[in-house]
DNA sequence: CTCGAATGAGTAACCGGTTACACATAAAAT
DNA sequence: ATTTTATGTGTAACCGGTTACTCATTCGAG
């Protein structure tokens, strides 16, 4: 391995004044910085980072957490963060936690050892205790916290949509999948649901989950139709959800959209190639990653932080499952 | 932060001593030791990985690179590879290289700088002086290379099984994707598949394309079916490729499996809930990433390895874009 | 009882950078 | 001509660990 060292021996000079050309600081006769660049080029040297890090206490590493990348919704998230982590010059320690709480634990003291200069998490456990006694800054993903800054979608208003639409697209009898109970934008998602449901008097019943894997989603929505075959209606926390859902009213021979319409929520990919393709309300989730990182970079930088709660618009995407409006006017 | 010198300090004895007690070296005694870790719990104290590793010149760093975690075959790859290396306290540095070359070499920069240990790569440039110059054991994934371990599955055989069984379900004239020309697996199944036909004296026709990408894919199936518009069976080069061409075939007015038969390469998420699902050929992603990553731990342990390369197998799997054998015997 | 081996623990060098400080010289100000 | 100030560069401490080396004490074998 080539050293700053090599570098000094190889110009004449002493590792301060190498050091000054790599970071440019400090006095550098022009001279004397062409020879060392020149020297850095033919040694083909470039610093180590570690030992940089471990002077100046911080690193280029940001930790990410994420539960699991193997959900089609998560890959975007990523995606987001990492190019504009990227643009900045940061990379990232990549983690799924899997819903686990000792998983994320596990994840940020690595994080922490390794001096990484903040923590992105699609945490499930925000209020933890580890993220408390952090000194770095950590920004939530997908995620709300009262204490953090955080990234996330407006749940509210897209359970609200998605209850106007079913609605207005002729369901009566509603089912909305309520989410992980400790997830908020599960959770605002199914109270704008339900706010819509009862401002307008619609029939609806609820179905508890408790987390958003697909074995359970399978689980919960055949327990739906079990217990509700009337249902003309489904409201999922996510499309995940909303695919079980849907297979599994297939597998009845329920007509969708005709018998049921579902609308899912989050609009991953492929769900607008299934049959019928999946009507949704779309979070921006490449565009959360990116401005979560983006968040996290001022944050690091101690730039004035205009808003430390970005929420972004999500948007109802009509396609197959839900029915047609023959009127003119669509909301 | 707390250091050594505070763990030290804390129970009155020298830093060299917390490191043995640390690292389970050299003489400790034992009522030192409780103290020493009575201490580190209380002061609540980890070691911080970068000091380490700037003198061990080495860290539990591996860096991770793939060509796009967005699309939906290599999050399990990822998933694979964490999985393993979580098990032996490996952390990753990832990175996307969108099958950019200059992305390629910038990652693997910093993956040096930062002292990792070893490198995972879905390169798209196995050759590259970059990866030659490394001192550090590269694993490819999903890719071949004649002097380095890697980790893929027998596209040869895929491409042959794929051949094998459309034409058994009755095309006769085959569309072939070749997929980009760089990578040794995509070229495997191209070149198995067209064994096949040639063995067989059945017509086809070769589509080239250049990458992955889904637009690009999108644009080859149109001229496929407009260059060949009496195509009844395709191969494609892998599921998303597969995708844009049930679509097109679809929006063509054409049946599927009825009209043309479909076969895609990877089996991504979802595709079985395509309608008609998509019939594929499968390969085990999550048990690649695995193994590449038990591949990288023995490299970078110097236990002997048995097999530098290691071939997985594939499987047809059987969906609804290839017409059902109406014979009892299937192979 | 003597001596070599085993045990226990501290000192200080080292990893590869950064930077405070010191020092020398040149340029500018008085 | 003298004092400041700006420029250019080297020395060495430091970051937080690990480990080679040294030294002291205890133990066991002969």
């Amino acid at each position: 391995m080539v050293t700053i060292k090599d570098v000094a021996k190889h110009v004449g000079v002493s590792v301060a004044t190498v050091s000054r050309v790599l970071n440019e600081t400090g006095y550098v006769h022009e001279d004397t910085r062409r020879m060392v660049e020149k020297a850095i080029q033919e040694l083909n040297y470039t610093p180590n980072e570690v030992a940089r890090s471990l002077y100046k206490r911080k690193s280029k590493l940001i930790g990410l957490l994420l539960p699991d990348i193997t959900n089609p919704y998560f890959p975007q998230l990523a995606r987001g963060v990492e190019d504009r982590m990227q643009e900045s010059g940061f990379r990232l320690i990549f983690g799924n936690s899997d819903e686990s709480e000792q998983k994320e634990r596990d994840y940020i003291q690595t994080f922490v050892q390794n001096n990484a200069v903040g923590i992105i998490s699609s945490t499930n456990f925000p209020g933890m205790e580890a993220y408390r006694r952090l000194n770095i800054p950590v920004v939530f993903l997908d995620r709300i916290s009262s204490d953090r800054p955080a990234v996330y979608a407006d749940g509210r208003e897209g359970g609200r949509i998605a209850a106007q639409q079913i609605i207005k697209r002729g369901s009566r009898r509603i089912a909305v999948l309520q989410g992980p109970a400790h997830i908020r934008p599960a959770q605002d998602r199914f109270q704008g649901a339900v706010e819509v449901l009862q401002d307008t008097g619609v029939a609806y019943e609820v179905i508890r989950t408790a987390s958003f894997a697909l074995t359970e989603a399978e689980e919960k929505a055949k327990e739906l139709f079990a217990a509700f075959p009337e249902t003309d209606g489904v409201i999922a926390s996510n499309d995940m959800a909303a695919i079980a859902v849907l297979h599994e009213a297939l597998r009845l021979g329920k007509k969708v959209p005709e018998d049921v319409q579902i609308i899912g929520f989050d609009d991953i990919p492929l769900i607008g190639l299934l049959s019928p393709p999946l009507s949704t309300i779309r979070q921006p989730a490449y565009d959360m990653g990116y401005k979560a990182a983006e968040l996290m970079i001022r944050l690091i930088e101690g730039q004035p932080v205009e808003q430390q709660n970005i929420q972004m618009p999500v948007e109802f995407v009509e396609r197959g499952s839900t029915r047609k409006i023959p009127e003119k006017r669509r909301e």
